[in-house]
RNA sequence: GGCCCUGUAGCUCAAUGGCAGAGCAACUGACUCUUAAUCAGCAGGUUGAAGGUUCGAGUCCUUCCAGGGUCACCA
């Protein structure tokens, strides 16, 4: 689809081609910025609250977008925003001259980047500002930002007109981001969150690495790969849905401490809380168990929300969470029990099980496994609950074919997940390094499936011969980190925390 | 995939089946300390798309497209 302009874009269309006429540049090559908005207004109140009134004169090159702008005629009020903030320019027809006034009060647009300088001042009513002496067309914007208007109300911002389109927002994130300076902010606070987990990781020696996205083979999770072919290898490949069996591959050949940060992709149902790819983080440390991955990572949340926050009480969606102390640990069991007063022990197998929840009143798919059953359990009536940090333990084996069985007990593994704000937010377990049995849990799995459902990972016979070659014992976790951004940015939905999340394909034809 | 809601000017939103409107932005002008600037004037539309019912459809019906919610699905 070829761009047609707009009224309003062919006004710009035209407005450029009076510029050019006049001489100006509308998208000259260099900038002479000496200050950015924030040092600009910091060097002033430093010289005015160390000479007051007689402090010498700040002579300042801006750059910025035009967000607003109040001609009064022979002035012009105009707030510039950068990359620090916003500053208003003072353009006096008196200080420019008569030519170069009339061309920014004509010629010039919301949207457009200048450059101005002048010396710094305050307004009557207080504000800082450039008292521009001369100006500088930096880029000309064709097309019109949504206009948003601030004001304020009792000390609160109040904003007008804003561009709150969701699915306009998402498809055209650079104008979002261009005028709904909190969008910004949630970016920021991501990318907080990831150094603090960097941080966390490299100072408890853990070596980040990075493995295939493309694989010849999936497996790690339950999920629908996506699909793709090499032309010239001729081969089917697989982009990865999880991390988990090339990060212990790395185990076997003696990294003790690995961890991943990278993009998983799940053929599956988009919702608030899930997207197609999405960040995973995944670290293994050899020696440890469960119980020493969950002190760890109790750690590694409280020291993210310390980074962000700098504190351990945080915000949700209207619910205040406290990820300080220690969290609650409850065996799925008992947590089921409690919350959906079932003890699925009395019922140990699949048929009964599924009577049991359907007695109740509750939904149990037909071909079930138990362990699904028990998952799906919980899913309905526990994990909404789980608002305040807590860790669940105890996992039925046969959804968990790679954790290590509790000796004695042969229908659970060791196993935890964590929740907050009713979301499940990580995934661990003391991992299976016996492989004899990883191979006989692999093959169980295989029967257990129906056939032909495309959840069932293949077989990989490679990941089998590393693990004979000796594998450590070891606890391994996984964290979806954009629902720990979610939690950070207090965000209700995935989309707000991924700048470009996934949409259909719109039919503009 | 089922059900419910939504789609109107660049943005945010109105309009009992009866002339498609407002605010902001734009445009013309006034104003040399404004800040949702103010004031006067002027323009802006294939109402998501295609069909149908009707004298008449933004509104009712059908199909489709897109988004949101919810349920199902989701180790």
């Amino acid at each position: 689809m070829s761009w047609e302009p707009t009224p309003l874009e062919q006004k710009r269309l035209e407005k450029l081609a009076e510029l050019r006429q006049a001489g100006v540049e509308p998208y000259p090559l260099r900038v002479e910025r000496t200050h950015t908005s924030a040092d600009a207004i910091a060097a002033f109140e430093a010289a005015e609250a160390e000479h007051g009134a007689e402090a010498p004169e700040i002579k300042a090159t801006l750059t910025g977008r035009i967000m607003s702008s109040r001609d009064m005629g022979k002035t012009v009020f105009t707030h510039i925003e950068d990359g620090y903030g916003r500053i208003q320019l003072f353009v006096r027809r008196d200080d420019v001259g008569e030519e170069a006034h009339q061309i920014f009060r004509k010629l010039l647009d919301l949207g457009d980047f200048v450059q101005a300088t002048g010396v710094l001042f305050r307004t009557r009513t207080g504000e800082v500002s450039v008292r521009v002496t001369e100006w500088k067309l930096l880029a000309k914007a064709v097309s019109p930002l949504p206009v948003v208007k601030e004001q304020e109300v009792d000390g609160e911002l109040v904003r007008h007109n804003a561009f709150s389109d969701v699915e306009e927002r998402y498809r055209q994130r650079y104008a979002d981001l261009a005028v709904n300076p909190d969008v910004r902010e949630v970016f920021k606070i991501r990318a907080k969150v990831i150094s603090a987990l960097r941080r966390y990781f490299e100072d408890h020696d853990f070596l980040e690495v990075e493995t295939p996205v493309l694989q010849p083979l999936y497996g790690g999770a339950a999920a629908r790969p996506f699909t793709t072919h090499h032309n010239q290898l001729k081969q089917e490949l697989y982009l990865r849905i999880s991390f988990e069996l090339y990060l212990k591959r790395l185990l076997v050949g003696g990294i003790e401490r690995v961890y991943e940060i990278g993009r998983d992709f799940r053929n599956e149902g988009v919702s608030f809380k899930h997207n197609p790819e999405f960040t995973m983080l995944e670290f293994y440390a050899a020696y440890w168990d469960y119980h020493n991955v969950m002190d760890f990572t109790e750690g590694m949340v409280k020291y993210v929300a310390q980074h962000v926050w700098g504190k351990s009480e945080i915000s949700y969606q209207g619910e205040t969470i406290n990820l300080g102390g220690t969290w609650p640990r409850l065996t799925m069991r008992d947590a089921i029990k409690q919350f959906a007063e079932i003890d699925y022990m009395e019922h140990p197998d699949a048929p009964s099980l599924a009577n049991a929840i359907r007695e109740a009143g509750g939904h149990a798919p037909i071909g079930a496994s138990w362990g699904k059953l028990i998952d799906g359990l919980f899913g309905d009536h526990v994990e909404p609950n789980l608002i305040q940090p807590t860790i669940i333990t105890t996992y039925p084996r046969d959804i968990s074919p790679l954790a290590k069985a509790i000796p004695g007990d042969p229908k659970h593994v060791e196993r935890f997940e964590f929740f907050i704000a009713g979301m499940e937010m990580g995934n661990a377990f003391t991992e299976l390094n016996d492989p004899l049995d990883q191979q006989q849990r692999f093959e169980d799995l295989q029967k257990l499936f129906a056939k032909g459902d495309d959840e069932l990972n293949p077989i990989d016979e490679d990941y089998l011969r590393a693990m004979r070659y000796g594998m450590p014992p070891n606890g391994g976790f996984g964290v979806g980190v954009d629902r720990l951004v979610m939690l950070m940015a207090d965000k209700a939905t995935i989309r707000e925390v991924l700048l470009f999340p996934h949409l259909r394909e719109r039919d503009e034809g």
